[in-house]
DNA sequence: CTCAATTATATTGTCGACAATTTAGCTTGA
DNA sequence: TCAAGCTAAATTGTCGACAATATAATTGAG
C-alpha cells in the first residue's frame, strides 16, 4: 500500500486554532499579558471550550501562555530580562548546533543556506528590506542551522518553541538594531566553518554573534 | 492582607494525575512506547477523560508522550541515539548554567552543594549507595547548580522537562557506570571553579564531564 | 489459501452542561 | 470615606455523551 505522495496533513480542529493562535499572539494581536477568557475565545473561533483548552495547553507548552489553577491562562508578559536569559539560552543551544551542522550538514543544505544569505544581502540596502531581515530573515538563517545539525532535540526546543517566543519579541519590542550589516559579515564567516567543517570555530562564532546581539540589548537597557 | 505561611499549593486533579503518572513513566511501571488508552486510564484514576487529557497534553509538553493525531497518545520509545542527543544538549544548557552559576550563586548555596557532595562520597563505598548515586544522587548535584544560574528559562527546560528523560532513562537502562569514582573528583572540581567565580573554567569543567558520559555511552554502544 | 474490500468495534475528537473556585459588586459598620 | 464581610456573577475544572476517525474482524473474490 503506497502512500499517496503528500498525503493531506492530518489536521484536527484544536490543531488549527493552535497555529492561528499562536500566529496571532507572536505578532501581538492578543496583547502580552492579556488574560485569556476561555468562553471568549472558542465563541471567536466557534469551537468548544473543551477543543480551545487544547490548543491552550500546547501554547503552554511553547512558553507563549501561562497557566495559573483555578484562574487561567494568561499571554506571556515579555521584559528585558527575560530576553537576556533567552540570549544564553541560545548561545549554548545554537552554538552546539552550529557545532553539529559542522559535522552534518549536508553541501545541498549548506548551498541553500548561502542562497539564503545571499538573498538577504540583496534586500539590505532596502529600508523596509532591513526591516523585513530584523524580524524574519535573520531567523530563518538560525533556523536552517538548527536544521543542519540533524539533533532532533535540538531542533525541537529551538524551531518549536524559542523560535517562536524570539519572533514575539521582535514583533513587539520591533527591535531594528543597527548590528544589520555586522551580522550580515558573521552569518558569512558561520557558514564558511561550517563549510570547512570546522566544528569548534562554527560553534564560537555563533556564541559570539549572539552574545553580541546580548550585549546589545543591555547596552541599549542601560543607557535608556 | 499578608500572606498565610505555606499556603497549600492550590492543586487540581489533572495536577495529581499528571505527576503520579510521570513519575511512572519515569520508573517504568508504564512500559516505554505503550500506548496510552485514555478510557482504561480514566478508569484506573477514576477520572474523566477530559481531565485525563489536561494531564496528558502537559506530559506531552515535557516530551514523555508523543502525540499523533486521531491515534493517541504513547509513551516515549528510548534509544541510544536520543540518550546521545540529550547529552548534546545538556553539554550545552549546563555548561551555561555553570557559567552563570559562577557568577549568580549564593555562597550559602554553594556551602548546600559541599554538603551534597560530602553525603555522596559518604555513600560511595556502598555498593547500593553507589546504585542510588547513578539514579539519583548525580542528578540531585547538577539540579541544584542550574538553581543556581538563576535564569529561569534554563531552570525549566532542563529541572522540569530534560532532567525527567534522564531519570527515565537511567531507571530504565540502568546504567551502572564504572565513572562514579571520576564523577566525584570532576563535581569537586567544579565545585571549586564555581566558589572561585571562575565562570570559564566551570563551564569547561561541566562541559567536559558531561562530554565524558556521553562518550562511556558511545563507547559501550560501539562494543556490544 | 491469500489478499482485498467491507463491516464492526474501539478510540479519539468535539460538544454542551454542571460543579467548584475565583473575581467583582454590594452591603454594612466603624 | 474606607475596610471588611457577604452576595452575586463569571470563570475554570470536571463530567458524560455523541460524532469522526482509526483499528480489528469478517467476508468474499480470485
Amino acid at each position: 500500500m503506497a502512500n499517496i505522495p503528500h498525503l493531506p496533513p492530518v489536521t484536527t480542529r484544536a490543531d488549527t486554532v493552535f497555529t492561528d493562535l499562536r500566529q496571532r499572539i507572536v505578532e501581538g494581536q492578543v496583547s502580552m499579558g492579556a488574560k485569556i477568557s476561555e468562553p471568549e475565545l472558542a465563541r471567536y473561533y466557534d469551537i468548544s471550550r473543551s477543543t480551545l483548552r487544547d490548543a491552550l495547553s500546547r501554547l503552554e507548552g511553547c512558553g507563549l501562555l501561562e497557566r495559573k489553577a483555578n484562574v487561567g491562562y494568561r499571554v506571556v508578559t515579555l521584559s528585558t530580562d527575560k530576553l537576556l536569559e533567552i540570549f544564553r539560552v541560545r548561545e549554548s543551544l545554537e552554538g552546539m548546533a552550529c557545532f553539529l551542522a559542522a559535522q552534518n550538514m549536508q553541501s545541498a543544505q549548506i548551498t541553500e543556506l548561502k542562497a539564503l544569505l545571499h538573498e538577504h544581502e540583496q534586500h539590505e540596502s532596502l529600508q523596509q528590506g532591513q526591516a523585513y531581515y530584523q524580524k524574519e530573515g535573520d531567523l530563518d538563517f538560525h533556523f536552517k542551522i538548527v536544521m543542519g545539525s540533524g539533533n532532533q532535540l535540538l531542533i525541537r526546543l529551538l524551531c518549536e518553541e524559542l523560535y517562536y517566543l524570539v519572533r514575539m519579541y521582535r514583533y513587539q519590542f520591533g527591535m531594528a538594531s543597527p548590528r544589520a550589516k555586522k551580522a550580515f559579515r558573521e552569518h558569512h564567516n558561520i557558514i564558511q566553518a561550517i563549510e570547512d567543517k570546522d566544528g569548534e570555530l562554527a560553534e564560537i562564532l555563533m556564541r559570539r554573534h549572539i552574545s553580541a546581539s546580548r550585549r546589545n540589548v543591555e547596552n541599549r537597557m542601560n543607557t535608556l
